[in-house]
DNA sequence: TGTACATCAGTGAACGCGCGTTCACTGATGTAC
DNA sequence: TGTACATCAGTGAACGCGCGTTCACTGATGTAC
């Protein structure tokens, strides 16, 4: 029995911009990518390892990243749209009338994507080489930043200015995270993040209402 | 004409402790690792680099580092000196009776350390390998961490107690300074560090002097 | 609809490199007598 | 003081490994006609 509109039938899931071969390989070497990171390690990352999870040999990569640089920025963008979005998951929990609830909800979200994530999170800040200026990661980490100056926003601003404000709320919650992380890991295992949040921020200084 | 007492002449430069060949390899090889990590990276810390740049084959390491994570604990060991040393000589600077000017002048020697030795600073709180229960390590970085609680003990304490304040200071000079790394470089290069730490910590509330 | 052709993602072999580690060695130093 | 011996830091060759990168290739997809 021949197939009726075999043709057709094939030409719809070339609709959904399948490109030649794989799926969408630049993804999955980005999310093997991820995982490999979080699994081995910041160091962990390579061409090759990456190809390897993704089942492609370790020469395809060189079609979508021109080098281990390219790869790891491509890798830390992705990592701060997880970031952006567990801090914002976060905030949705929170009464939205409640600006200093609003901004410990972002704050257990940046500390829970950390926590949890490690090896990932010191890629993102542990100073490995980088492209600052790809658009991908510029408009990855600038969801990242974003949801922490708007968290800031109804803070009075302080001696500092507004920018004041935003970097000290950030420098302590980016402190104590990276603190943290680098005690022996169960040194402080019975800490609770909520509660040493809540401690930490005892009375942040709300502008009035408008 | 023969030397007299030649042969006590030779005894005294071996009371020195010059053990046989180098004269002390393994603190050379350490002297080569940081200046390794400071000039090209972290990452660049490898057990042939630091043979090479000391002089010696890189066979040699293997007698005083059983592996590359032992060179680099002894490194991170070596870097944690001179980072409370040079908390403690920004220290000395500062009004002796004026606490709060002495927890800013440690924090300028922190964040002077931490941008003057930017990998060096990466290499310590990075998540990389080390022996955290390594004898010289823990005594070298007992004497970072001494410097902060010291400086914290004439905080009154807050919700979270002590260790609470402890925390909270070393958390944002931490961050502060992981943020600043992380930057492009020129982004902030004109921020002064110490009006900056002046900003951020505007009332540090103190205990009665007793 | 069918055919010819261009495009380009993925292959597999090969390259040279730096790495940690091992090994038998050598030669200077320290020690016992 | 002199001699024999033990110790052990440093040598140089060799190992196997994973790495990024290159190359000619192949074969599936997309397009022009």
């Amino acid at each position: 029995m021949p197939p009726i509109k075999s043709v057709s039938l094939s030409k719809t899931p070339a609709s959904k911009k399948r490109p030649h071969h794989h799926g969408d390989l630049r993804v999955a070497l980005i999310d093997a990518g991820v995982e490999l990171v979080n699994e081995h390690g910041a160091d962990a990352l390579s061409i090759r390892k990456v190809a390897a999870k993704a089942g492609v040999s370790h020469a395809a990569p060189a079609h979508h990243f021109a080098s281990l640089a390219n790869l790891r920025t491509a890798v830390i963008a992705r990592a701060h749209l997880q970031f952006a979005s567990q801090m914002r998951e976060q905030i949705k929990l929170a009464n939205k009338d409640d600006p200093r609830a609003i901004i410990l909800a972002a704050l257990k979200g940046y500390m829970d994507f950390a926590f949890e994530n490690p090896s990932l999170f010191h890629l993102m800040f542990g100073g490995f080489e980088k492209f600052d200026d790809d658009e991908e990661f510029t408009r990855a980490s600038d969801l990242s930043y974003g949801v922490l100056s708007e968290i800031c926003a109804p803070l009075l601003p302080g001696k500092a200015g507004e920018e004041g404000n935003q970097i000290l709320v950030w420098s302590i919650i980016h402190g104590y995270v990276g603190i943290m992380l680098n005690r022996n890991s169960d040194q402080y295992e019975d800490a609770d993040p909520a509660v040493l949040l809540e401690l930490i921020f005892p009375d942040l200084p709300l502008r009035d209402p408008a």
